[in-house]
RNA sequence: UGGGGCGUAGCCAAGCGGUAAGGCAUCGGGUUUUGAUCCCGUGAUUCGCAGGUUCGAAUCCUGCCGCCCCAGCCA
């Protein structure tokens, strides 16, 4: 299947709870916002994307499609000396993957910055902001902190005219960085940090992205936001939970300013998932020390990196709405991810057969070149997906851990002097072993019993389950990663202090000599497959070629087995 | 010691004065040519703790405890 497919099927996910959609719902019945809904997904292009952004990508969007509004994609573009165009590049492209289109042409904050300079403009003439020459370390002891009030900066009562002038040699660059701010006149003793005197406009000699050398003073993210808000007619500016507290700033700026439309921020809680890490300087630091192969890595949190892993978007859409959207900070456990992706591949990827540590069994009664054609479904309860044919031949490959010399009943797979059914083909009895000179088995002999395609043996000894298989003379090589968590511990680096200490030492497991069925050698990269009875895999989507396959695992099946009994 | 939040089953998460939804996980049982899927069944005398109001509280009041965020001219 590739992403398509799963976009085929968008309905609606149930089961978790939005608190959001039911506020929204409630404004609505109300007559509020005139039916209209218009929300926007707001990165800072200093990044790449992670699955905690896909949790607000899903609510910003999820919401103005189920309220039949608009939701719009905007760079916070503030902060130049942080910012790049690849990011911009690579955060579109992430949220076009997930499945989404925003609503006109991409925002930047900085379309804005002339109408914000105004806005900077009308709160000094309205006598609520002054240029404050404070250094950084000055402003710093003067703002107090949670036990002491702050000290009002002898700058704070300069004159409308003063404060104009030095404003505009602000924006002419008569101030080197750090010289001077222009900041809001609140309340320099409140209990709220964010209303002591906040920055406004701040001096940064650095070209911008998309303005280039017209700015040499650039407003802070609390004067950008809520008035980009305003300006673009957003109802419900939604932002995480470490954003409370700016809330009663964000509406200061509003009610002091002549904006077109007064937007409301709401809060909600970030996504944690165990056993992961989502902060940029830990995730850079598994690039810097080579832990994994960069941003798109298959076992980073990243979009990328979990595209290139193998999950659909639908599986991530499924998943974040699973978690639901709540004010309390809560850990997801990665099981819950890895089950939604499982949910979608379940139902939606064809299945094929991989042997991943072949082990040779030949069929004795078989003639060296026969080639039966056996036709196998494509899934096992859709028959809308195309059926494959496999080859049949004297000499198979099945997989070392499927065969044992002697083992107990638990054990459903090959044993010495017993029957299994090879799957999709015959019931076969193993009859003898071959053994290489420190006595390894190479090899393992057996008859097969051509009355059992589709049936059981007439004798009524039934075979003790089903393995795969794949023909050594038909099958093709190919190159297989088994990935599973980075991390070995739920909370990285909180018991060692350093995450670096609780890394999965298995987190990647490359087994090259795999043999795939001949059907599978062609499929195209990003291409998903179930192998039966392994799990999920997709052909890589840079290192795959056709000829040269190249499959990583997205997540196993589940396995009730392995747990209870190695059937010994 | 200040300000703002959050505490309901292992993990998410409803409930908002009338006697504890749902999902994931777990554990049983059934079907099965994937030890998968699917299908049934399975858990809180109790909602951080302690008091109080009430015929009745997870829901209201008081006090306490725990966890998270805030002292960037970052977002």
């Amino acid at each position: 299947m590739t992403d398509n497919a799963s976009d085929a099927s968008r309905a609606e996910p149930r089961g978790g709870h939005n608190f959001l959609r039911q506020l929204i719902a409630d404004q609505i019945a109300r007559g509020e916002h005139h039916g209209e809904v218009v929300t926007r997904f707001p990165p800072e292009p200093n990044g790449y994307l992670h699955i905690g952004h896909a949790k607000s990508i899903c609510l910003n969007f999820g919401l103005a499609e189920h309220f039949g509004g608009k939701c719009r994609l905007r760079f916070d573009d503030t902060n130049p000396e942080k910012e790049e165009q690849e990011y911009i590049d690579s955060i579109q492209a992430d949220v076009h993957w997930l499945g989404f289109d925003w609503e006109g042409a991409v925002r930047f904050t900085s379309d804005y910055f002339d109408t914000l300079y105004d806005y900077a403009l009308h709160l000094i003439e309205q006598g609520h902001a002054y240029v404050d020459e404070l250094s950084s370390e000055q402003a710093r002891e003067y703002r107090g902190d949670w036990n002491t009030p702050g000290t009002d900066s002898p700058y704070r009562e300069r004159s409308v005219e003063d404060n104009l002038a030095a404003f505009e040699k602000m924006r002419a660059g008569g101030f080197a960085e750090g010289e001077a701010a222009l900041r809001a006149k609140i309340d320099m003793a409140a209990g709220n940090m964010n209303l002591r005197d906040p920055i406004i406009y701040r001096v940064r000699h650095a070209a911008h992205h998309q303005t280039g050398d017209a700015w040499c003073i650039y407003p802070s993210y609390d004067f950008a936001h809520g008035q980009s808000d305003a300006i673009e007619g957003v109802t419900h500016s939604i932002c995480t939970l470490e954003f409370e507290d700016h809330r009663p700033l964000y509406n200061w700026f509003i009610e002091h300013l002549p904006v077109p439309a007064r937007p409301v921020q709401y809060e909600f809680g970030r996504l944690h998932l165990n056993y992961t890490i989502t902060s940029k300087r830990r995730l850079r630091r598994l690039i810097d020390a080579g832990i994994v192969d960069g941003w798109d890595d298959p076992r980073m949190p990243t979009l990328s990196g979990i595209r290139r892993r193998g999950y659909t978007p639908a599986s991530i859409r499924a998943f974040c709405e699973t978690v639901g959207v709540s004010r309390s900070d809560g850990v997801v456990d990665t099981a819950v991810l890895e089950n939604a992706v499982r949910d979608d591949l379940n139902h939606n990827a064809p299945r094929a057969m991989c042997v991943m540590d072949p082990l040779k069994l030949v069929i004795t009664n078989l003639p060296e070149e026969a080639v039966e054609m056996l036709a196998a479904p494509g899934h096992p309860n859709r028959d809308d997906l195309p059926a494959r044919t496999l080859p049949f031949t004297r000499e198979v490959f099945i997989e070392k851990a499927d065969f044992r010399e002697s083992a107990n009943k638990k054990y459903k797979r090959l044993v010495l002097g017993k029957r299994v059914r090879l799957r999709n083909a015959y019931v076969v009895e193993a009859t003898d072993v071959v053994r290489d000179d420190a006595g390894e088995v190479i090899e393992v002999h057996c008859r097969y019993d051509p009355d059992t395609l589709g049936d059981n043996p007439a004798d009524g000894v039934k075979p003790r389950g089903v393995i795969h298989w794949v023909s050594a003379s038909h099958g093709r090589r190919a190159l297989v990663r088994a990935y599973d968590r980075l991390f070995a511990t739920p909370n990285p680096g909180r018991e060692t202090g350093d995450f670096l200490d609780d890394l999965n030492p298995a987190s990647l497991e490359v087994h090259a000599g795999c043999w795939i069925e001949p059907g599978l050698a062609e499929v195209e990269a990003e291409q998903r497959v179930q192998f039966e009875r392994i799990g999920y895999f997709v052909a890589d989507r840079f290192d795959h070629l056709p000829g040269a396959p190249v499959f990583n695992r997205v997540v196993p099946l589940r396995d009730s087995w392995s747990k209870i009994d190695d059937g010994r």
